[in-house]
DNA sequence: AGCACTGTTGGATA
DNA sequence: ATATCCAACAGTGC
């Protein structure tokens, strides 16, 4: 689930709920997903500390600790974070728990898919990880966009995939916006033409934007997106004919046979 | 009970 | 550069 805008909706309710309180502890209750930094480290990096502000690259969210590095929490394919009431257990699956003097925000994680680590410099932690620009930063202007999808030359929703490319796409958002921009998911990233890719990107930003303003849930979303029937048997709302399910690069993969045959 | 499926990334392989 | 398969892991559905 956690792509772009899931993520972007967990810092929002980070920054509602956890900035500027002093963290009395931290608990760390799964090792496996540490990534460069041991839990004795987490814990006394986090305890005692406050939450300053907040920060979203793609998929990745990067709280810093006030006076000390950021923590950085990857979400993989089922995480969350929730806020945990005074005098409340933190919930299942807990990953790391910040337990404030009141209540405290919890990391949850079931399948453990996810990455908790620390980074110094979060400018730094992009490039070396080879991350692309983030979907919705001014960075990804119309020309870049163009520039870096024709870079490559396979299925069009891989390259939106492909976080090196573009960071904060996901299998879903993927399927989202082509179909906005009426384009077929197999179309060849870089025979796609001018104006083809001008519709994409103007698809991609007003698509992601949306679903952040919907707060992630489908039933907030509008009638017109692809969502809510991106399962086995769902039909298209625009022409009301049966999804066509496929896979696209190892993903299973929903577009409408009629209204994304747009194929350069 | 057993198996296949699933929104993530990353590595090996061809 | 790209596609495929696998692994990490846990929950769910058939």
């Amino acid at each position: 689930m956690p792509e772009l805008p899931d993520v972007q909706v967990f810092k929002e309710y980070i920054d509602a709920t956890s900035l500027h309180r002093r963290i009395k502890a931290a608990h760390v209750s799964a090792s496996g997903l540490l990534r460069g930094v041991s839990a004795q480290t987490l814990r006394n990096r986090l305890g005692g500390h406050e939450l300053a502000r907040t920060r979203r690259h793609g998929k990745h969210l990067f709280v810093r600790i006030d006076g000390g590095p950021w923590l950085r929490l990857h979400f993989g394919m089922t995480g969350d974070v929730v806020h945990v009431g005074r005098g409340e257990d933190a919930p299942e699956h807990t990953r790391l728990h910040l337990e404030f003097a009141r209540g405290g925000l919890a990391y949850r994680n079931p399948r453990k898919l996810g990455q908790i680590g620390l980074v110094e410099d979060v400018d730094e932690f992009i490039e070396e990880n080879d991350l692309g620009p983030d979907a919705l930063s001014g960075e990804l202007d119309l020309e870049t966009f163009r520039d870096v999808v024709r870079g490559h030359h396979g299925a069009v929703k891989s390259t939106l995939m492909n976080q090196a490319v573009i960071a904060g796409i996901g299998n879903v958002y993927a399927d989202e916006v082509l179909f906005a921009a009426g384009i077929h998911p197999e179309a060849q990233a870089n025979r796609l033409r001018d104006e083809t890719l001008g519709d994409l990107h103007r698809a991609m930003i007003r698509i992601l934007k949306r679903a952040v303003a919907a707060r992630v849930d489908p039933d907030r979303m509008p009638s017109s997106f692809l969502l809510p029937h991106r399962e086995e048997g769902g039909t298209c709302p625009r022409c009301g004919r049966r999804l066509t399910v496929s896979r696209v690069g190892g993903r299973a993969t929903y577009h409408c046979s009629r209204d994304q045959q747009k194929k350069h």
